[in-house]
DNA sequence: CCCTGTACGGTACTGCGCGTACCCTAAGGG
DNA sequence: CCCTTAGGGTACGCGCAGTACCGTACAGGG
């Protein structure tokens, strides 16, 4: 038969078998002989480049992932973090988005999931978009400078996720984010005196 | 050999095995051979009263565990919350805790466990304390009395449960809880006028 | 244009764990 | 005292992670 795939374009179709079995069994029923019949090759091509099963979950998350990173700005801070609260819950409830929690709640009995998936959460990114959004709600005279902090910027995102774990799982109803605004973020930036 | 235990005798001995193994290795590390051997049994006698792993997981759990609700009451909000705050980090970061995250995290996966858990997580009761300590903060005049409210009550467990999400396990150092206390808690209730 | 190293494909195997089947044997109630 | 019931011993079948071995196609240098 002519065509073996080498390299590079055997590498995307490995990953993209992955990806999609990520996407129909999570990553719990994500099985390397699936993934390697899927990719119509064998586990051999898998194991030379990726040690183990979670390292090659993380990497066909993030192939079929480059999740841009919302910087809205609507003019008020009520209106910043409702949006920024809305785009997390879209992505997290999308299929995209049932593929990480998967792989976060693997990460909780695998350490070298946990390690792979702290690096590439983006919580960082996450961290410095809420505090540019209280920067210019300071600038505004919308809230007081003090409330340009790490634990207030993280709160409402720690909250939604929060949220998740304890539901089931499938979406978070947009009631609670508005309240998770209007009760808890609000409040806090403006009793931070 | 005389004695061969029977009913509740074994039954009880097959729950302490399966409490220990759970204590040694997690849920994801408790075996069915292993608790059997433990117990100085077999599988056989295992599966006639469980149907799965799952349901022994659950039962072994609530066999060593009947947690206390703590309902402190040091004269202040920052004291009662603080109070309420390490004595969850304190039970969360035991070897029972450990049970607790490990069950949890693996009921992501599975349905079966994620019901089972549901019933037994205590949140409500939970709740209740937070509530009944921010009324008495009101009462001695300490807070508003618009802060007596759901999602102020249970903000601080949530961000404390967040940060053992985000950390790898072990335990969350005090530090974090009083900024979780400082830095949102009290300028929440401040700010709900 | 051949030759050789490297990567792919096929397959089989170890090790482990869940759940099941079968058969023998001790308990203990009628 | 016997007969039903439940425990004990053991051996499976199955699925999955990760490893080993070997033959074979491909790429690139001579």
């Amino acid at each position: 038969m002519g065509t073996r795939r080498r390299g590079e374009e055997l590498e995307r179709a490995i990953l993209q078998a992955a990806a999609e079995e990520l996407a129909r069994s999570g990553y719990a029923g994500m099985t390397m002989d699936r993934v390697a019949a899927r990719a119509g090759t064998n586990k051999n091509a898998i194991y030379r480049r990726w040690p183990h099963r979670a390292a090659l979950g993380v990497a066909a998350y993030r192939h079929l992932s480059d999740v841009a990173m919302p910087n809205p700005d609507t003019g008020t801070l009520r209106g910043d973090a409702l949006e920024m609260l809305r785009q997390a819950n879209e992505t997290w409830s999308s299929p995209h988005g049932a593929v990480l929690r998967s792989l976060l709640a693997a990460a909780a009995d695998d350490p070298a999931l946990l390690d792979l998936m702290r690096e590439r959460s983006g919580a960082d990114t996450m961290d410095r978009a809420w505090l540019a959004m209280l920067a210019r709600a300071v600038a505004r005279g919308e809230a007081p400078p003090t409330a340009v902090h790490p634990r207030v910027a993280a709160a409402p995102m720690m909250l939604l996720r929060a949220e998740y774990a304890m539901r089931g799982i499938p979406s978070v109803p947009d009631e609670v984010l508005i309240e998770i605004v209007d009760e808890v973020f609000l409040p806090l930036v403006r009793g931070r005196v």
